[in-house]
This record gives C-alpha cells, sequence and structure tokens, in this order.
DNA sequence: CGAACGTCGTAC
DNA sequence: GACGTACGACGTTCGT
C-alpha cells in the first residue's frame, strides 16, 4: 500500500468557513472572510497531510441525474448568498495556485466527484482521506482505505467510529439515509423515523430489503408510516448513493501533482490584502513541528537570553504561578519569546521528586529584572494585567509595554472570538495551543503548575510566549489600518491596565461580621418561607427548581399558565408569578423566598467566602476584553450587581466599608446615556433639558404628556423614564406595555407623541440605523467599534436584535469609553496630588473611592470636576458624588 | 462525576 | 417575539 491522498470537498468548506469568519472585507469593500477562511483550512491541511497530494472538488452548476430520478431534489435549497458567491472564484484561484489540483464537473455533484476519486486511490493503492463530516459520505467508509476527517480536531472517522457516531456500519449508511430521508436536500424519509430509529431497524433486519419484508411485523405509528413509504425507499436509495464512475476528465495520475504558482499566489493575497496572513500561513505549516523551546537552568542560559533581549525590538513575556489571584500568587517561571517558533521557560519555582535544580528567584530578579526593565518599551503579552503585577510583587517592574495581545484582538472586533489566548491562537494562527489542563489536569485530579515536570511545563509555558509573539504579529499589521482604534488601544485601554490592576489589588473592605449576621437572619427568613410553601402545596419540594415548581403550581394547584419559556414549560418567572400572586398564596411565598435565597446565595455568603485571608479584604476581577460595547465587567465576585433597589438588598451595600478613619466616596455620572444621546442627536428637546439642568424624566413627561413641567405627575414621570429608558435599548411599544402595565394602543401613543416631539433621537435612531446597515458597524465617540454581523440578516428576530444593538451600543459605548478616561485622568490625579486616596470600584457609570476622613469634602470635590471634565460633550456632564461610612450611605 | 445548558435574578 | 450589556447560583441533562 502505497501512502495517502487527500480529498477535500471545496464548497463545504467554502459554506463552512462563511460562517465561521467575520465578514472581512478588503478596504474596497470586497468580502474575504470565507476567502480567509477556506485558505487558512486548506493551508493546515497541507501541513498535516506531510506532503501527500490533495484534490480539491467543487460541485458544478447544473442539473444532475438525481433531479431526473426525483425533480424536487435540493427544490427548497436557499441559492447561495451574494457575499459568499462573490468568494468562490478567488477562493478556486488559491486552490490552483497553491497547486491543488482541482475538480469541478458540470452535471455532477462534488459528492460523486470523490466517490470515484476514493475508488480510483484504491485502485492505485492508495488510501483515501476525505476532508469532511458529510454524512452522505460515509458510506464510502465501507471500504477500510477509505476514511472521513474531521479536519478541525483531526478526528479520523473509520469504521468504528461510523458506527459510534450514527449506530450503524459504513455499509448500512445508504440504508439508514433512504429511511431518514435529508430535509436540506428535500429527501422525504419515512414520517417520524430518524437516525435512533432506522439504526434500530437496521440492527435487528441488517439491510433494507429485510426490513421492508418484515414492515407487517413493525408496529404502531412508525410502521404504518412506514408501509406507506415503501415505494419511495427504492428512490431514496438510488438518490442517496453516490456515483464510483463519474468521468473526471483526467487521468488519475495527473491528480497527484502539486503544481504551485507562488508568484501567482502572491499576487492574489495581496489583491485580497491578505499579505501578513500568507507569510505567517507559510510560517505556520513549516513550523508547529520545528518550535524550539528550551528550558533555562543556568546562568549560562540566562545570560544568553539576556543578550537576546537586548538585542531584539520586540520580546513576549509570560508568567505561571501557583494561583490565578493576584495579589497572593507565587511566581514559579518566566516564559520568553523573542522570535517566532522560540522560546524559553525559566523555572524557578517547580517542585517535584526528582526536579532538576533551578535557578534562584533572587538571583533570577537580580539579574534579568533589570533588563526587563530596561527593554520594558519591547514588551508583549496576553493579558499584562494578570503578569505586570506578580512581577512587580516579586521585584519586576514594568511601567508600560509595547502592547496586549489580547487588548489588540478586543479593539479590532470585540465580537469576533473571546479573547482568551487559546481562542486568538485558533482564529487568527489556526493553532491549537496546548491547554493548561493538558498539562495539569482538571478538577479532582487537577496538580498545581509546580508539580509539572519541567519538560512539559517548558512545551505550555514558552508556547504561550511564542504565540503571543506570533499573535503581535498578525494583530499588529491590522491595526495599522485602523488607526482610531489603535489610538484607543494605546491612550486608553493600556494605560487603563495599570489602573484596573491597581483597583484590583487595593480591594474593597467588608464587614464580615455584619454579612454572616445578616445571612442567619435570611436563613430563618427562608426557613419559615419553606415551611409555608410546603403546607400550601402538600407536600415537601425543592424550591429552587423551577421543574418541580411549575409541577406543583401548575399541575398539583392547578394555576392558570400565563406565559411559557422559549422551550415551551410553563414558566415560574418574576413577572408571572407576580401576576399569579395577585389571587393566589403560593406564588406570593415563593416570589419572597426568592428574593431572600438570592440575596443569600448570591451575595451574603459568596462575599464572605471570597475575602482573600492574606489582605482580608475582597478583590475582584476586572475583565477589559468581554463585552460587546466596551463597558468593564466584573467578576469573582461581581460587584457591578449588588443589591440596590430594595431595603433588603440595600444592607449588602452596607457591609461595604472603609478602613478605620477613612470614608468612602463614591461619585456617578447623572444620566450618562441620555446625555450622550443628546450629544449625538442634537435633539433640541433633550439638548434643552440638560443645558438648563432640568430633570430629564420631568421633561419628558411634560413634552409626552403636554402638560406644564410643574403639573407633571409622580405617575407621567415615572412613564417618562421607561420611556427614556426604553428608548435607549430599542424598546418597542411592545415593551413599553409590559413595562408600565398599560395598553397597547397607550404605549403606542406615548411613543408617537415622545418621536412628535424628539424629532432629533427619532432621527438619530433611523440614522444609525442605515448607518449600520451600510457599514456592518457602528462606532462609540471614541471610535470604539462594535461589528454587528447580523444587521443585515434574514432571520428578522436577529435582525431587529442587532437593530436594537445598533441603537443602544453607541451609547453604552461612549459612556464605557468617557468613565475609563475618566478613571485614567483620577489616577493621574492621584499619583500626583492625593496619594492617600484609593480606587476602589467601577460600577459602569459609578466610580468609589476610600479615603482618610479629614480630606474627604477636597477630595470629592476634585474627583466629580475631574469627572465632568474628562470629555467636552455638546451638554454638560454632571457627576453625582458623597461621602459615607458604608456604600450604601456613599451612593 | 464534571461539562454544558437552561432558567432565574441582580446591576447599570 | 417583543429591552441593551453583563455574572452567577442552582438544577438538569448529557457524555465520559
Amino acid at each position: 500500500m502505497k501512502d495517502r491522498i487527500f480529498v477535500i470537498d471545496g464548497s463545504s468548506y467554502l459554506y463552512r468557513a462563511f460562517h465561521a469568519m467575520p465578514p472581512l472585507s478588503t478596504s474596497s469593500g470586497i468580502p474575504t472572510g470565507a476567502v480567509k477562511g477556506v485558505t487558512n483550512m486548506l493551508m493546515n491541511l497541507k501541513k498535516d497531510s506531510e506532503g501527500s497530494p490533495i484534490i480539491v472538488v467543487f460541485d458544478a452548476k447544473g442539473k444532475t441525474f438525481r433531479n431526473k430520478i426525483y425533480a424536487e431534489y435540493k427544490a427548497n435549497r436557499p441559492p447561495m448568498p451574494d457575499e459568499l458567491r462573490a468568494q468562490l472564484e478567488p477562493v478556486k484561484s488559491i486552490c490552483k495556485a497553491i497547486g491543488f489540483p482541482l475538480i469541478e464537473i458540470a452535471g455532477v455533484e462534488a459528492d460523486d466527484v470523490i466517490a470515484t476519486i476514493a475508488k480510483k486511490a484504491k485502485e492505485a493503492n492508495y488510501k483515501c482521506v476525505i476532508s469532511s463530516l458529510d454524512k452522505d459520505l460515509m458510506q464510502l467508509v465501507k471500504d477500510p482505505d477509505t476514511t472521513l476527517m474531521n479536519t478541525m480536531k483531526h478526528e479520523i472517522f473509520n469504521e468504528d467510529k461510523v458506527f459510534e457516531k450514527f449506530g450503524v456500519k459504513p455499509s448500512q449508511i445508504i440504508d439508514m439515509l433512504a429511511l431518514v430521508g435529508d430535509t436540506s436536500d428535500n429527501i422525504p424519509g419515512v414520517p417520524k423515523v430518524g437516525q435512533k430509529t432506522a439504526a434500530k431497524w437496521l440492527n435487528e433486519y441488517g439491510d433494507i430489503e429485510t426490513i421492508k419484508k418484515n414492515a407487517d411485523s413493525i408496529k404502531g405509528v412508525v410502521g404504518d408510516n412506514l408501509r406507506n413509504s415503501l415505494d419511495d425507499l427504492d428512490r431514496n436509495i438510488d438518490l442517496v448513493s453516490l456515483k464510483t464512475d463519474v468521468d473526471i476528465g483526467q487521468d488519475f495520475n495527473d491528480l497527484l501533482q502539486l503544481n504551485p504558482n507562488e508568484d501567482e499566489l502572491e499576487r492574489i493575497f495581496a489583491e485580497l490584502e491578505f499579505a501578513p496572513i500568507n507569510k505567517d500561513i507559510e510560517k505556520e505549516s513549516l513550523k508547529k513541528r520545528d518550535a524550539k523551546y528550551e528550558t533555562v537552568l543556568n546562568e549560562k542560559d540566562l545570560k544568553k537570553w539576556i543578550s537576546k533581549i537586548n538585542k531584539t525590538k520586540i520580546f513576549a513575556i509570560d508568567t505561571e504561578t501557583d494561583s490565578v489571584e493576584v495579589v497572593s500568587a507565587n511566581l514559579l517561571g518566566i516564559s520568553l519569546s523573542v522570535k517566532e517558533c522560540e522560546g524559553c521557560y525559566i523555572p524557578i519555582g517547580h517542585n517535584y521528586e526528582g526536579c532538576p535544580d533551578q535557578l534562584d528567584l533572587e538571583y533570577l530578579v537580580k539579574t534579568l529584572g533589570p533588563v526587563i526593565e530596561a527593554n520594558q518599551d519591547k514588551v508583549i503579552g496576553q493579558n499584562l494585567k494578570f503578569d505586570i503585577p506578580i512581577l512587580a510583587r516579586h521585584g519586576i517592574k514594568i511601567s508600560k509595554f509595547l502592547g496586549d495581545t489580547m487588548l489588540m484582538s478586543y479593539v479590532l472586533n470585540s465580537t469576533a472570538t473571546r479573547h482568551g489566548m487559546d481562542r486568538l491562537a485558533d482564529f487568527y494562527l489556526n493553532y491549537s495551543t496546548t491547554k493548561y489542563t493538558d498539562v495539569t489536569g482538571t478538577a479532582s485530579k487537577q496538580i498545581s503548575f509546580s508539580e509539572v515536570k519541567l519538560d512539559v511545563a517548558t512545551d505550555y509555558a514558552a508556547e504561550d510566549a511564542d504565540i503571543t509573539l506570533r499573535l503581535f504579529n498578525v494583530l499588529r499589521p491590522l491595526l495599522k489600518d485602523k488607526p482610531v482604534q489603535e489610538k484607543l488601544l494605546i491612550d486608553l485601554e493600556y494605560p487603563l491596565v495599570y489602573v484596573l490592576s491597581k483597583v484590583e489589588q487595593n480591594g474593597a473592605k467588608i464587614d464580615k461580621n455584619k454579612l454572616a449576621k445578616h445571612s442567619e437572619e435570611l436563613s430563618k427568613k427562608i426557613n419559615e418561607l419553606s415551611k409555608q410553601a410546603f403546607e400550601i402545596a402538600g407536600e415537601e419540594f425543592n424550591l429552587d427548581s423551577p421543574k418541580q415548581l411549575l409541577e406543583i403550581l401548575y399541575e398539583k394547584q392547578g394555576l392558570p399558565v400565563l406565559k411559557k419559556t422559549p422551550k415551551g414549560q410553563p414558566s415560574t418567572n418574576e413577572d408571572t408569578l407576580q401576576r399569579l400572586s395577585e389571587e393566589y398564596e403560593l406564588p406570593r411565598i415563593i416570589l419572597q423566598y426568592r428574593t431572600l435565597a438570592k440575596l443569600k446565595s448570591t451575595y451574603t455568603d459568596s462575599l464572605i467566602n471570597i475575602e482573600n485571608p492574606k489582605t482580608e479584604r475582597i478583590h475582584t476581577s476586572y475583565q477589559q476584553a468581554v463585552t460587546s460595547t466596551g463597558r468593564l465587567s466584573s467578576t469573582e465576585p461581581n460587584l457591578q450587581n449588588i443589591p440596590i433597589k430594595t431595603a433588603e438588598g440595600r444592607r449588602i451595600r452596607e457591609a461595604f466599608i472603609p478602613e478605620d478613619g477613612c470614608v468612602l466616596i463614591s461619585a456617578d455620572y447623572s444620566q450618562i446615556e441620555l446625555r450622550i444621546m443628546a450629544h449625538l442627536s442634537e435633539d433640541k428637546n433633550l439638548t434643552h433639558a440638560f443645558n438648563n439642568d432640568i430633570d430629564v424624566h420631568s421633561s419628558t413627561a411634560s413634552e409626552v404628556f403636554g402638560v406644564s413641567i410643574d403639573d407633571v405627575t409622580q405617575d407621567q414621570r415615572r412613564s417618562a423614564k421607561a420611556i427614556n429608558f426604553g428608548l435607549m435599548y430599542g424598546m418597542s411599544a411592545f415593551g413599553l406595555t409590559r413595562q408600565l402595565g398599560i395598553t397597547r394602543g397607550e404605549a403606542q401613543d406615548y411613543l408617537n407623541a415622545y418621536f412628535a416631539r424628539y424629532t432629533g433621537v427619532r432621527d438619530y435612531m433611523d440614522n444609525i440605523k442605515a448607518q449600520a446597515k451600510e457599514d456592518k458597524y457602528v462606532e462609540t465617540i471614541m471610535g470604539r467599534r462594535l461589528y454587528l454581523n447580523e444587521i443585515n440578516a434574514a432571520n428578522g428576530l436577529r435582525r431587529q436584535a442587532a437593530e436594537r444593538a445598533a441603537i443602544n451600543a453607541p451609547l453604552q459605548g461612549s459612556a464605557a469609553d468617557i468613565i475609563k478616561k475618566a478613571m485614567l485622568d483620577i489616577d493621574k490625579l492621584i499619583r500626583e496630588e492625593m496619594k492617600n486616596v484609593k480606587m476602589i470600584m467601577q460600577v459602569h457609570d459609578e466610580l468609589v473611592f476610600e479615603c482618610p476622613k479629614g480630606d474627604a469634602a477636597k477630595i470629592m470635590s476634585k474627583i466629580k470636576a475631574e469627572m465632568e471634565n474628562t470629555v467636552n460633550l455638546k451638554i454638560p456632564l454632571i457627576a453625582e458624588a458623597e461621602i459615607g461610612d458604608n456604600w450604601n450611605e456613599a451612593h
């Protein structure tokens, strides 16, 4: 048996790439996302194939023999989207230029060509690997020398694997497909028969002929269906059986040659503005195997790397630690990379049976530390907000850096992918990284990184530095094409890394006793409520289980079903229970139970648990590259959703306290998103209200309800407030109906009245939607972009959701930009003239500080002024600040 | 037994 | 289906 040949279903690659990739395009607007995706996949396969022949097959236009058998074949296929059609020819050109033979035969489907090639390969003594997961092609695996491969996962479908996946042997695949049918090809199967049933029958009877003979012994509706479908089955078999005798128009041996045309490839890449990708993929195909990672264990090797750092223009750094807690993690090692595919790991804290001697931490800090510090403007990393403070605590101070790949990716496209390194490597480099849990294990079997053997640790850690460097080299040119976003990155996000890091490390002090006492009280009330609920229900059940709850409420108690969840279950959410509780006791108790259980589990208990034993404060982690709009998010704990609306909830805020002798200052932007709406829309009425410091909701009420501002009732103001908020979220009349408990007609009247008075807002909303449809993105005042892939989607629901996001993102995102800038400005103020002030929290439009009692009034007014002057809008920005002995008092 | 998903509820 | 952005607790389901 000779070597393998690979066969690619080009059309399926194209569709997969089209859906997997973001809608990239050239500067002139030619779509290129799918081309890039396919190119990456081809290059990847080329690398994996180790020089074996690769053949690419495309579907050609025209009716096939299947249309003769069955006129409706593929009749319901939607046409290829224009954006994809435009990328078909470039993909083919690239295939040819890379040198892959390309087959496309009019009136024959790609699957039949592939089947024919597989047969010819067999005759020529080749193994055939088909890069596809198409279930129609699975029938070919009946030959042990033919396999299918999931290229992304390097998973091979042989006979065993097919059986595992489909429950039948490859030789039974045709029969199974005939029984089940195929909605996407418009082939009707036996009604109510899916893969499971078909597999059951085939395992029992062996093949479709025997099933037909025994059709009478199959019971139930499916049995009837089968007996009614017998005529269709023969036709289906003909439809799903692949032809292996297609005239492929050329000699098989000619297909085994690679005919690359590098000049042509370069030309196409230049035309598609792919230049950097070309280089990287070429390198990629060479280097995954060749990457050289070394462990630095002695002074001589360390000196070598020090020299490399001094000579290079860019180097990547990454740290390994024994914990993810920045304030207490111990450094276990540092990895470096100065050149793609090269890297080192310098362990200092590994500790296991037989571990070689490592360099001393003190020595490392003394020798490497100054070199890193002197070369800090060459430093790049992935999420340096973690590494910089760790290094600083061990004596290596990096006070500025060249780049952070996580943030680069985030400003380029906040929604293209998540921005963890594993995802970025996959997305931008088509590289599958070694995962942390691959070397440490998971959960109960997890070991500390310090126990990971040095060779394994080196491969993992040095790869991290290497990949960071490679990512940087790919991302930097992409950013050069987007100077506004690059500026946002360098002027806002990078310096913010230091501020966030400091806020996280400052942490917030909590009154644990107070929380514990509160928790105790909650327990008692929760127990009482549970008892009451069980009494009414007549049995005990888990109040936390929506499933059990709906059985009790709707089945046993027979309450009316007012609303269902998206999955069709009767809903038990707050809204529904609220309405039910007007008439019934049980839902009212459950609502109370929920409120208290939530407070206890999510807040009191969890805050106590999460206090850091070393600092006796809680240190949240701010995520700088998570939200689509540019906001921060906060985890472990989430400090951005601490209760405020109810008195019981506010008790949690009372447990956030200052150090002895200090107070808390809370400063929050007043109506910042509405002000941005006024700024962006230049709406006369909205602008007037803000310019004259008129309460904006009262002002809106006065306009909408046509009364003088002094005559606005509480109820009118409440309605106006709902309208103002709803508008920023793209809310419809329906949403307003629910919010205010008014009729649909009334809600529509309100909205009509609003837009009649606020024409600037109306025009802004229309314009931003139109602009989004044109550009596929919207921008904030600082040029942060949110790409809206679904803004032109055929699916109305998704399209409308994207339209609402188009309205909301510039408002929410601009507010995020502004407070981020305010944080930088205030941090500067703190460093220069208020060293005794700590910034300790950010909650979207609010900043919380801790400072000595005596200076508080002065500090507060400085902070307020800084926040109000951080940007110049067409309307004034107002910050409201207060001082308190706990967060509840200060806010 | 852990990962992934669904439902619910908290914030701005 | 109908209001944007998040995180997390808890239960359930699914696959190893």
